[in-house]
RNA sequence: GCACAGGUGGCCGAGCGGUUAAUGGCAGCAGACUGUAAAUCUGCCGCACCUUGCGUGCUACGGAGGUUCGAAUCCUCCCCUGUGCA
């Protein structure tokens, strides 16, 4: 299958780039590694630099200078995250800034009007990300929530979605200056749903069916790698899955080891994203072929091999264990880059491996 | 030489008569990280031993004596460092 939007071959995973960077690792060399589609996150970069200037500016792409595809998480996954900063009521949510402590409301059509203005390719449905463990009624309520601002999120961004910033747009504001970053060939932006209901398979069961009636452009399975044993994630992913038109992309959020990842790609999902690569790099944890790699520790102080012998990634062509675990213990900010870089190749990799075995039996072109 | 100020565990630095193997920080060692409040967080960090326990023993606050039931903390002498004056 490929996106809509900018052909991204699927399965992809897809680095997280929350405040508008994967941190650690420029643009160009995320390009090299092959990376198709990152994400950006709404509630972070509404927050700064704010989505009415990105929209000034052009667009998130052109903001960041990145000519591939983007997603933007809708916020849902703060109302989780922030837990402790945010109070959640029908209508949306009241979040205290983590910046600097300011209240700020967010409902399903606020969070549509930020993503639109970002302009990314892909729009998520405002949900609530929900929490591990929550028993049948807080699930039950969760999703009836999830559900509505599906429904609102929905009819909102029909509505609006041809406000985005780019050039080919008629409301374009930005359509003079012929960037790279510009050339969206008429396309338009997309909105996913996404399916919660705890751990409850039924609950599972009719989130998707519901969604699937609503008919959004893509669907994602949320709520799912918050703390909850493996075998669940793969059994709700399993359940979710068949409802799901193949047709359109089904995408699994916030997952996962690179053993999770290549296994659910295999059972169909299309994207997946995850920020362990990022975030494990820069604190000094790298996946190799040969499992997890632990650079800190001192038994690779004067290891010359390469961090994994099995990979061709710019950094493992050409440095050693050595000076990454010293890069590490120094403090060097080069240090969370070439871990960055390694990881996300690996991960980038093991997708690659995956679609080519997978051989694409079904394309679907644009 | 005189006058002040100091000498504390690898380093910096609290403590100034008794819950003190000794607060903190750094360094070191190990672990965690799954739609990013994360270049973060957690644990260990004098030595030895074991039944790994808010366990036992030993050593420790420049050195040597002393006061005291008890001293890193008070006294004496000595050594050393910094600053100022000669």
């Amino acid at each position: 299958m490929t996106l809509p939007h900018r052909a991204v071959e699927t399965p992809v995973f897809m680095p997280v780039g929350t405040a508008g960077s994967v941190k650690a690792v420029p643009q160009d060399v995320l390009e090299s590694l092959g990376a198709e589609i990152i994400l950006g996150n709404t509630y972070h970069l509404y927050l700064r630099p704010g989505h009415e200037a990105i929209r000034r500016m052009g667009g998130l792409h052109r903001f960041i200078s990145w000519p591939r595809a983007m997603l933007t998480d809708s916020g849902g996954f703060q109302v989780f995250s922030l837990s402790e900063l945010r109070k959640v009521t029908d209508e949306g949510v009241k979040f205290r800034s983590h910046l600097d402590g300011s209240s700020h409301f967010f409902t399903p059509e606020h969070s549509m009007d930020v993503q639109i203005a970002l302009g990314a390719d892909i729009a998520m449905a405002f949900d609530e990300c929900t929490e591990y463990p929550a028993d049948r009624s807080r699930a039950e309520e969760s999703l009836r929530l999830t559900m509505a601002w599906a429904r609102r999120s929905l009819e909102h961004f029909r509505a609006h979605q041809d406000e985005v910033p780019w050039s080919e747009n008629p409301r374009s504001q930005n359509r003079d200056r012929g960037h790279p970053q510009d050339d969206m060939g008429g396309l338009t932006q997309s909105l996913f749903g996404i399916v919660q209901g705890g751990m409850y398979r039924d609950l599972r069961r009719e989130s998707a069916e519901r969604l699937v009636e609503m008919d959004f452009d893509g669907y994602a399975i949320g709520g799912l790698s918050v703390g909850e044993p493996r075998d669940l994630t793969m059994e709700m992913i399993a359940e979710v899955l068949p409802l799901l038109p193949a047709d359109k992309p089904r995408y699994v959020m916030g997952v996962g080891y690179p053993d999770e990842i290549e296994q659910y790609a295999r059972m169909g999902v299309d994207m997946m994203d995850c920020v362990l690569p990022t975030r494990a790099a820069r604190h000094g944890l790298l996946f190799t072929s040969e499992g997890r790699l632990t650079i800190k520790n001192r038994q690779f102080a004067e290891d010359q091999s390469p961090p994994d012998p099995n990979c061709d990634c710019m950094v493992c062509r050409r440095y050693t264990r050595a000076y990454l675990r010293h890069l590490m213990q120094a403090g060097e900010v080069l240090s969370g880059t070439l871990n960055t870089i390694h990881n996300l190749a690996y991960y980038l990799g093991i997708m690659r491996r995956v679609r080519d075995s997978l051989e694409s039996e079904k394309t679907v072109t644009n």
